[in-house]
DNA sequence: AAAAACTATCAATAAAAGTTATAGAAACAC
DNA sequence: GTGTTTCTATAACTTTTATTGATAGTTTTT
């Protein structure tokens, strides 16, 4: 038994196909097969059933897989320890990032990140944390950037920073001539929310909830993006939540729309979030560091509540 | 990298010698060499350090060997997936006794666990308790049969049977016209023991210690087997103390010489144990239902007071 | 019924792991 | 010190294993 045969069970039970999971591991087909038979055959048990199309796990199949990963992931943390102990911070780095952090944090750090770390080939992409939970449990991410906490035994979390709520509130609208908002007075009714999906809408939909109970869940506008959902408030369509970084790159006009809440504000915990196992620590650690020493320019309030971004 | 070498750098931190780290390993020396110089090519650091003698393992290479160790220990744990899965309980299982239990126990379960699991290769060693968790640490042993509560971490118990202790009385000794014996009259001032590293001594040091402090340990008389101390006793240099299944088989003439405690009795807890990472637990299960069974029919007593075996 | 998609098998080749023989370095004995 | 022993590294060679390209055989799709 090898862990290369490992690796290519994993790669064909996370395909159900032979000829991409060769792609994927950059060999043949028959590579596949014959590696894959051998083990079957040194095991004396099947561990695809290659029957059913695609091809299946089977019962026993299920059980060497999950095995399988453990034993991939515990040999990449080899070379972790020879990195840590070089202090070598570099190799491929995969990052997830929420929608709705993505486009005010991520220019923040990035380029400061890369210079201070050019070896590490970062590859980041939008997901939502649903997604992010999944990939980071399979080993697809090594880390995310998302709302916590996530109650999930099998993910770490580190806090990055607290970002506040702001209330986005178009001219005409009940409470626009507020000076500073009260939560009590938000109204789950005329709040415009992003598409389903996103946390920080689920955020929103707990803080609402916390003060007025609604059964019927109806809300009449949903966006993909946090942008159309201001033009949509402009336009007179409701109120809005906003997350803190955004409201730095809103335009002078609109700036008035903008009223914070009455202390403790209402806020997200937006953290690093990483697979207990603890792989690639020191990136994940270099990566926290930048964004923690960026944050603190940025963002400077202490009296905040939490809301949870799960869906309940 | 491959699990092979990952063996091999073990082996040789085993041995801290190649040569024989090769023998073990059932290859010639230069493989070895060889394919430990390729890992560490590949990682880039140097795993031993080849100048002492003999050799030593770099601070790197130390942490390399306990992921190492981690990663061949799950490798194992495939074909264990897999007998589990087959109901198949064989291959080489290699079990620890404790002196003081081997000579009773081990030939009441030993033929009836040979005949119901013939595929499983037994390999017993009379192991003090001292080393039975240094060799189920370092994987030398995949279980064993010890006094417990042990108070380790690493190492699970399961709890096999309780074994009172009987008083061993000789004639003309000032005990030995009691009936009953309490906990309460034993002085370790007359009590013969066995070897220090018996932790069937500890345990009654810690019972005499229960009741009466004593600041002098002189022992006048120890001796290395239970046989010993009985014939050391007939010649009125004490009493003793014997674990109930040693009584069994004690003589007629000298079965006078037995002295039962007090309830609750002091007793030891007999467990089989194990790593916490429960390799081939069914073969483990397999003991635990065999020695289990038979213990039923020849140890009764419910109501004990267990003393610890470990030495204070 | 034909085409497409997919896996297994075969023969050939490339790569690797292992062996024997031996050189060279360090430790040991006297 | 010198000779001996012990041990690891290196080299040349052999055996084993992994991988490939070509292709046959199956099942699914159209």
């Amino acid at each position: 038994m090898t862990i290369t045969q490992l690796y290519y069970v994993l790669a064909v039970a996370e395909n159900q196909n032979f000829t991409k999971a060769a792609a994927k591991c950059f060999v043949t087909q028959p590579t596949l097969s014959m590696q894959i038979q051998k083990l079957e055959d040194q095991l004396g048990v099947q561990i695809f059933d290659r029957s059913k199309k695609p091809i299946e796990l089977t019962n026993i199949g299920r059980k060497i897989v999950t095995q399988a990963r453990n034993i991939v992931n515990e040999s990449y943390r080899i070379q972790d320890i020879v990195d840590q102990q070089k202090g070598f911070i570099g190799g491929e780095f995969k990052l997830g990032i929420i929608p709705t952090v993505m486009p005010t944090l991520l220019p923040m750090f990035l380029k400061s990140f890369i210079k201070k770390h050019p070896k590490v080939k970062l590859k980041i992409e939008e997901l939502t944390t649903e997604e992010i939970i999944t990939r980071i449990k399979d080993g697809h991410l090594d880390a995310a950037i998302a709302a916590t906490p996530l109650e999930d035994d099998s993910i770490k979390e580190r806090v990055l920073y607290f970002e506040p709520f702001v209330s986005y509130i178009p001219k005409g609208h009940r409470l626009h001539n507020n000076n500073k908002i009260d939560v009590s007075e938000l109204d789950i009714n005329d709040m415009l929310l992003l598409e389903d999906g996103h946390c920080f809408r689920d955020g929103v939909i707990n803080l609402c909830k916390a003060f007025k109970s609604h059964s019927e869940d109806q809300f009449q506008l949903e966006s993909g993006s946090i942008e159309t959902l201001i033009k949509l408030s402009n336009e007179g369509l409701g109120m809005t939540l906003l997350p803190y970084l955004h409201t730095l790159d809103i335009n002078d006009k609109e700036k008035g729309n903008l009223h914070y809440f009455n202390e403790p504000s209402p806020a997200r915990e937006v953290s690093i979030i990483y697979h207990k196992s603890e792989l690639k620590m020191h990136i994940i650690e270099a990566l926290q560091d930048v964004i923690s020493g960026i944050i603190r320019g940025a963002i400077a309030f202490q009296n905040v509540k939490i809301i949870s971004p799960l869906a309940k």
